[in-house]
DNA sequence: CAGTGGTCTAGACCACATC
DNA sequence: ATGTGGTCTAGACCACTGG
């Protein structure tokens, strides 16, 4: 049960990144759900045959990457979309020009099923082709729509995906992937650009066609830097923008 | 010279914030210079008079936040923009579409001294009409305009930043103010929208008027949330984009 | 070789949450 | 009172750098 020792010659991996590396496996395998504790310290510690020292490290690099949240007194939390109080802006950068903290309201307007095309087959790892399902949705803030959401993921990982089942799901999108198909989104990548809005999402934004729409391409992964979602948000920036932490 | 006992009845403060805390005054006095080494481990635990370790979760802190750079079997040494080769793309994240990475080149517009406007006064922490100095520049792609920015800065802080100094410095332009004018960069806020270009940006970067612009607006952070930069960006996303990870 | 940061351990104690 | 994570210590040893 111990972990091999770190005196290997050629490539040196301190033993928590070895530990860090098995709890990820027990994530990946969904042996502790979303928003459940994870065994204490002390009782990974006995099980692995290190410190508990050693064991903080490694949780402590989990939580660094966002998998796990420590609670004082509590217990190392597996990371959630679920809940509402904490990171209910993790993956949404949209804020209202006044400041105001507003979570918008989703309006779906489109589930389809098709094939991948090929600029989004190739972020998401697929053949061009491959089966699809595609969500357009609009976010309103405070009535007003903002932007407009296409969302594709593939349809193997998401059996059974209906227009029902994301019209009752109470929620974000991802608290819906995680809940009803134990997909668990983990990190993201965006790329952002200003384009010119075409007719439908003129019509969907109400704004003039042609007027600069700020463009959101993410691909989005779960653990093991699997990419499960792609996705193009158009956002008009009258009333918002996008807001971004650098250090 | 030991900070405070930790058992202070209210507010509870770790050993290890303090000690960060006393090292972060070091760095705003100017102790030790942007590149240079700050004092071993060893040598600042028995300066604090608290163990090795507790020193350690200090600099840990620090390195954290980027104001701090470790390098095993070297030291650990006070992060700086003037190095090339690491975190060049820091505080840069327009991007080619075709994933090349290049370093823009700099060509300087304009430099003229003048008020502060209120759009810039309050998030500087100025008043409307103190004096400021605006940077006008270009960066080049490959030989192609790309962005245009407007970068504004407190007169009183950059005493004696002249058009000639800007123009014969090499690196980046926070390697200059960090050289030339003692003032460190630490963090910064961005916020983006699509606007339509106006006459201007239109010819400086050879797009058609009303074109689809990028416009990131950024105010940058010394020590202690100070603000000392305000600048605008336009971009144009025909073969660029902005880059941004999510955890 | 000596000096630096990096890892690992073992143990004591503190702060917080819950029962 | 108990169990959790959080802090602090002291010491041993490892990996990396440079003279």
């Amino acid at each position: 049960m111990a972990p091999s020792t770190q005196h290997s010659a050629p490539a040196f991996r301190p033993l928590y990144l070895q530990i860090k590396g098995l709890l990820i496996k027990n994530l990946e395998a969904a042996e502790w759900g979303p928003g459940e504790p994870i065994p204490s310290e002390i009782e990974l510690a006995t099980r692995f045959g290190v410190s508990q020292g050693t064991v903080r490290k490694a949780i402590d690099a989990l939580a660094a990457d966002n998998l796990v949240i420590r609670r004082q007194g509590k217990g190392t939390f597996v990371a959630t979309h679920t809940e509402e109080k904490i990171s209910m802006f993790r993956f949404l950068r949209i804020r209202r020009n006044d400041g105001r903290d507003e979570y918008p309201a989703s309006r779906l307007v489109d589930v389809r099923r098709g094939k991948a095309a090929a600029e989004v087959a190739r972020p998401l790892e697929l053949k061009t082709g491959d089966p699809v399902i595609t969500l357009r949705r609009v976010l309103d803030y405070g009535g007003e729509p903002a932007v407009l959401d296409d969302i594709v993921v593939p349809a193997q990982l998401f059996k059974g995906l209906t227009r029902a089942k994301v019209e009752c799901h109470r929620g974000s999108i991802y608290s819906l992937f995680e809940t009803e198909f134990g997909v668990r989104i983990v990190r993201a990548q965006e790329r952002l650009r200003a384009v010119p809005s075409d007719q439908g999402s003129a019509t969907l934004l109400r704004v003039a066609p042609g007027a600069p729409l700020l463009a959101v391409e993410r691909v989005t992964y779960t653990y093991s830097d699997k990419p499960v979602e792609w996705r193009r948000g158009l956002c008009t920036t009258r009333h918002h923008h996008y807001l971004n932490e650098l250090s």
